[in-house]
DNA sequence: GCCGTTTTCGGCCCGACTGTTTTCAGTCG
């Protein structure tokens, strides 16, 4: 039994966290925890890099953490983590994740009271000792309680959507405040990440004061965590923390940038700044003969940096681009003229043929591919060949009396890839489709090996325009199947078979980390919104975020092209693509 | 423990808020 990637990120975290409550040095605590990041995020096969012992070269693994990831790689296990953890079970971690509660509290909690759980923490707040222990007192405790009653009901993770839709409400609100000049949303909802923990806002006002007041009186503010003068935490009735920053109009981009982050973009700009002789934080520049700055364009610009999209912000090489004038001109979603794979009520759609024509002529659409479920997915109402044949002539029918220049149909088909790797339909039936993207439905469970030459035996096929869903996650609810990134990559690139960047926000799938490596490749994508209902085609402007993520340019994705462009592509031989 | 176009040693981000304190430690972002 091999080792996999989180298993290396779950033991370094698990030092970093043993070693805090050690009171080790900070520094070397995180060290452990960058080291843990960069084994998370890296696009390449990291395990077996480790295996090899082939990890030299890469950033923030030094020899300590080199050795140590390949003796895990090689052996299963890792000795300097095994001692660490005498006298801790599992449960001890959980305590961690709860609010309020960090490594010296929980280092009392445990040398004092011997809790190393959420049930012995329970016990002890119950009995009312914790309250009484240095360092803490009676709201402490019920503070403890309080988050751990929370633990049970909510989840503190929320797909994007969900958190831009809250953002949005939320910043009309504080836009309509006669003191706010400037507001917008930060933090990770504002990079596009997947899954968002909380929302930041910033607002620039001359009175910072009374807006956090006004912020902690609204009606979606279920709960108060915090308010002082500048700064103001509530939850919202779903459970989302949503924290707001007031600065003056001058300190606003300094702001914006900070909390939009990731941390570690942060943190490396912060030196960069360092080395011109200047302190960056949240609110300046401060330092000898500090430019004027106006927006967050000014703070790049003054450190000799191209403006970095918020979307590229997380330390995978944007400051090097930025810095060398290389950055990508990333795709925007008004380019995206038409889109695939989307689904009718003929499967499991909600809405008809019809309809989702009109929806998509109505959002400016030049082109909507539709791509219902094939025979083997009845629990998904799939298509027999009969049906789908009339399909085909209902969708030439709407053509001829619906479409024309402006707008067309394109006839496919979500072709399952049976466990064998075969297709759900025979090469002629495909033959007669416009386009087919072919997805895994069952057998879920298959080795990743197995899974791996399963998918490439149909991309393999010519009529196979592109992959669906590659790795069939459903965002906090379901991890992917086991599949190999780069032979998949490595596999679209050499057959031209184009990869789905399914912006369905419960999917968001191929990942954005592998975009960049695949484009690099030649592969292009294709951003579909899976759509089952009018309504969902709007997912692409989610889908568009997610690819300036992952680096993607206009010229990476194939619906960009225009409604002729794409006619005369999809005429053209898979391989000449 | 990591890193280096000021470095192989000496740095490594730091401010706001809360609660337990009486001047500050812990947590969070």
């Amino acid at each position: 039994m091999s080792v996999t990637r989180e298993r290396l990120v779950e033991v370094l975290e698990e030092i970093a966290l043993l070693l805090e409550i050690q009171g080790e040095n900070p520094f070397k605590i995180r060290a452990y925890r960058q080291g843990a990041e960069v084994v998370s995020g890296y696009d390449g096969d990291i395990v077996a890099l480790a295996r090899d012992n082939k990890l030299e070269g890469i950033k923030g693994l030094g020899d300590a953490l080199r050795d140590k990831l390949h003796e895990l790689a090689t052996t299963g296990e890792l000795e300097f983590h095994k001692k660490l953890r005498v006298g801790y079970p599992d449960s001890f971690f959980d305590l961690f994740e709860l609010d309020g509660l960090g490594p010296k509290k929980i280092a009392v909690l445990n040398r004092e009271l011997k809790v190393d759980s959420i049930i012995t923490l329970k016990a002890a707040c119950d009995a009312g000792i914790v309250a009484g222990l240095p360092g803490f007192g009676a709201k402490t405790q019920a503070k403890i309680l309080e988050s751990l009653a929370r633990r049970v009901q909510a989840a503190e993770a929320f797909r994007l959507d969900i958190a831009v839709q809250a953002a949005e409400g939320i910043l009309e609100i504080l836009r309509m405040h006669p003191e706010v000049l400037r507001a917008s949303v930060a933090g990770s909802t504002r990079r596009s990440k997947e899954i968002v923990r909380d929302l930041d806002f910033i607002v620039a006002t001359p009175k910072p004061a009374e807006l956090t007041a006004f912020f902690a009186t609204q009606e979606f503010a279920k709960e108060v965590i915090a308010q002082g003068d500048t700064k103001c935490s509530i939850r919202l009735e779903s459970g989302m923390q949503c924290d707001l920053r007031a600065v003056s109009n001058d300190q606003y981009p300094f702001a914006l940038f900070y909390f939009t982050g990731s941390k570690e973009h942060n943190v490396a700009i912060r030196s960069r700044a360092l080395k011109k002789g200047w302190s960056l934080n949240e609110y300046a520049f401060t330092g000898e003969n500090v430019p004027v700055i106006r927006d967050e364009a000014d703070i790049y610009r003054a450190l000799g940096l191209d403006f970095v999209p918020p979307e590229l912000r997380e330390n995978r090489g944007e400051i090097e681009a930025a810095d060398e004038g290389t950055l990508p001109r990333l795709l925007e979603w008004e380019n995206l003229r038409g889109t695939f794979h989307n689904h009718t009520t003929e499967s499991d759609g909600k809405a008809s043929l019809h309809a989702m024509a009109e929806g998509a002529r109505e959002l400016g659409l030049q082109y909507l591919g539709i791509a219902d479920h094939s025979k083997s997915s009845p629990q998904a109402n799939g298509l027999s060949v009969e049906r789908l044949a009339a399909q085909v002539e209902t969708i030439a029918a709407w053509n001829r009396e619906h479409g024309g220049k402006q707008f067309r149909l394109f006839a496919g088909s979500e072709v399952d890839i049976l466990k064998s790797g075969a297709l759900d339909f025979d090469d002629d039936l495909l033959a007669t489709l416009d386009f087919a993207v072919a997805s895994v439905h069952n057998a879920l469970t298959l080795e990743e090996d197995e899974m791996t030459k399963r998918i490439i035996k149909a991309m393999e096929n010519p009529y196979i325009t592109m992959l669906g869903h590659l790795t069939g996650r459903l965002l906090l609810r379901r991890d992917g199947y086991a599949v190999n990134h780069e032979k998949i990559i490595d596999c679209a690139a050499e057959t031209r078979t184009v990869i789905e960047l399914n912006c369905n926000p419960k999917r968001f799938d191929m990942d954005w980390r592998w975009w960049h490596r695949a484009r690099d490749k030649g592969v292009l994508c294709s951003i579909n919104p899976d759509a089952h209902s009018v309504n969902q085609l709007q997912f692409l402007r989610f889908g568009a975020s997610v690819a300036r993520k992952g680096w993607v340019r206009r010229e990476d994705v194939v619906n960009t092209k225009t409604l002729a462009e794409m006619e005369a592509w999809l005429k053209l031989p898979k391989g000449k693509r």
